[in-house]
DNA sequence: TTTAGGG
DNA sequence: CCCTAAA
């Protein structure tokens, strides 16, 4: 099951000038639309909707680059249009964004089956009426052109088909007109030019407005993006100015991606459109009675956005994130932000609030937006969930993983000192510990003493999914392995490796007797074999004292066998005190250990 | 990569 | 457990 709109979404935010016509449009695909395993398409659950809305949000909070492009665009249509739209993707709570884009729907099957008014769209006047706030740039945008159209109505008007498509209106294509040796739109009227557009495309259009139609015929005769509005004509294909020279409009001097704003508002129009023939499982697109498809074939197709791009802003999503959180640590305030970085919820999460929201910025605004929204939702949870024995206790880590990953490469670059990031983690894992608490608690460890089940957990813990979980996070560095308290089975397992394998052989002990526990390393047994070594020259004078003031953490592990730990020692000592340096002395000294080691349990 | 050792 | 140096 995937979203729909996950992939024309990146076609969207890619190009700066595209990006009020995605804020506008996109939330339409993303609250509505889910593909099934078959194609289908249904109602994105509130989770899915949110989800994308925050891919988008980030897309378009973060596209710094594109805000010449939004200022540009703000000094062709009118400001209200503007900021309706950026209060839509901030201040609607996201069940109201699905109610009201519903509520669109709904309206535009109406008039989708009522294709009198194809362009007239009333229905989405009346929303953008009474959604003050949401999408209300592709209604305003789509009525003003309703008006120009209205004024001089086409044959499209009396087609009945619910498919209101321009193309099967009207008069046939005229080629004559484009016989000419030299086409001048500039005296024609409106319906003459439409007349041109026809014969041009092949299909007819309704649109009213005079250098809109020149624009587009002259783009398509000449195959040419670079289309003055006005004094023209073509000859031979290509543009040759008249007397006056030519004037070029301003959008299309500095690139093809960069569109007219009728043509801006158009495209919008289509998208949303487009949304909304896919929510109704139309296969057939309708889009055309709403944007001439031309706008794909003779103006450049928006690009999806490249992996570097995406990797990009995240990690100026990231980044911004980190520095917001950052005042949240005491001692970070000079530090870097690495860890609250990469781990936004967590820290907030241990800080206690039930809801948290951040602080956002769209369109300049400071806007709070739920803060779990950044992070992804299920994808993520998908993969690693149903093999984790602990999933939940990692689900919030998992969820930062993805973005760990992604922004791994810049960690590492802040890893740079290495001290201070060992600062951060030490205070990161003081707060990860209150939540592991009852992480681990709940988990469905066993605790120590059942050496049986704990052996069977172990081995039906699969490795790969072990190792998938947590080498993520090595990678990034940021997050701490779960721990996993060494079962009675274990040590034992790891005494016995020490017996036959010797001591410091921790990858071969790791490799031949904690096959089942892959979620330990080699490191790890040195490290317990460490403590055991140091609690079996404890203990006596422990239970010497015989005085336990705390309960111990975790339950004592058998005397026998901090005994034999302790004799694995000396053994290992002396087998490496005969001759440190003789490796064939170490074998042998191993061999007597084993020897020792079976005799005794 | 593995081991040893400090934190 | 993490991290790093050294091998």
């Amino acid at each position: 099951m995937e979203v729909v709109a996950q992939e024309e979404n990146g076609e969207h935010v890619n190009n700066g000038s595209e990006l009020v016509k995605s804020r506008a449009s996109d939330p339409l695909v993303y609250q509505l639309v889910r593909v099934e395993g078959d194609g289908t398409l249904v109602p994105a659950t509130e989770d899915e909707v949110m989800q994308f809305g925050h891919l988008l949000d980030d897309g378009k909070v973060e596209d710094l680059p594109s805000v010449e492009d939004i200022s540009k665009v703000e000094t062709f249509l009118p400001a209200s249009v503007l900021c309706t739209d950026k209060s839509n993707l901030k201040g609607l709570s996201q069940s109201e964004n699905i109610m009201k884009d519903e509520q669109k729907l709904h309206t535009n099957l109406e008039d989708a089956n009522n294709p009198n008014k194809p362009d007239k769209n009333p229905p989405s006047q009346d929303i953008s009426a009474e959604t003050t706030q949401n999408s209300t740039v592709v209604n305003t945008a789509q009525a003003s052109e309703t008006e120009k159209t209205d004024a001089t109505s086409t044959p499209a008007i009396d087609n009945p088909s619910p498919i209101p498509d321009m193309s099967t209106v009207g008069s046939k294509p005229n080629f004559s007109l484009l016989t000419k040796d030299e086409i001048c739109l500039d005296g024609l009227s409106i319906r003459e030019l439409q007349e041109v557009f026809l014969a041009t495309f092949g299909r007819r259009t309704n649109v009213k407005d005079k250098s809109w139609l020149k624009r587009r015929i002259a783009m398509g005769l000449t195959k040419s993006c670079k289309v003055p509005t006005s004094n023209f004509v073509i000859k031979d294909k290509q543009i040759v100015p008249k007397e006056g020279g030519v004037q070029y409009e301003e959008n299309l001097q500095e690139s093809c991606e960069t569109e007219s704003p009728q043509e801006f508002t158009r495209k919008r129009v289509r998208n949303a459109n487009w949304n909304f023939e896919n929510t109704l499982r139309d296969g057939k697109s309708r889009v055309e009675f709403l944007s001439p498809e031309e706008d794909s074939s003779t103006s450049k197709r928006m690009r999806k956005p490249t992996k570097r791009y995406i990797e990009e802003l995240s990690s100026l999503d990231n980044r911004e994130e980190s520095m917001r959180l950052t005042s949240l640590f005491v001692r970070n305030n000079h530090d870097r932000p690495v860890r609250s970085r990469v781990r936004p919820n967590r820290e907030i999460g241990s800080l206690g609030a039930a809801f948290r929201t951040r602080n956002d910025s769209l369109g300049g605004f400071q806007v709070q937006v739920p803060f779990a929204s950044r992070a992804r939702r299920c994808r993520p949870r998908k993969n690693l969930v149903a093999f984790m024995p602990h999933a939940d206790s990692l689900l919030v880590e998992d969820e930062n993983i993805m973005q760990e990953v992604e922004t791994e490469k810049l960690t590492r670059t802040m890893r740079a000192s290495t001290h201070k990031n060992r600062q951060l983690k030490d205070i990161a894992n003081k707060q990860e510990k209150e939540n592991q608490e009852e992480t681990v608690a709940e988990s469905d460890e066993v605790p120590e003493i059942l050496p049986d089940e704990a052996q069977s957990e172990g081995e039906n813990a699969n490795d790969s999914n072990h190792d998938e979980c947590e080498s993520l996070p090595k990678g990034s560095h940021m997050r701490r392995k779960h721990h996993r308290a060494w079962t009675l089975c274990e040590v034992l397992k790891l005494v016995e490796g020490v017996a036959r394998y010797g001591a410091g052989r921790w990858s071969e002990i790791r490799r031949l007797s904690f096959a089942s526990y892959s979620y330990r390393t080699s490191v790890d047994l040195k490290d317990k074999w460490r403590n055991l070594l140091k609690a079996s020259m404890a203990q006596p004078s422990v239970e010497k004292e015989g005085k336990h003031t705390r309960k111990p953490a975790s339950l004592p592990i058998p005397t026998s066998i901090l005994s034999r730990v302790r004799e694995l020692a000396e053994l290992h000592a002396q087998a490496g005190s005969e001759s440190p340096t003789n490796k064939f002395t170490q074998v042998h000294g191993r061999k007597v250990v084993q020897g020792k080691g079976s005799g005794f349990l």
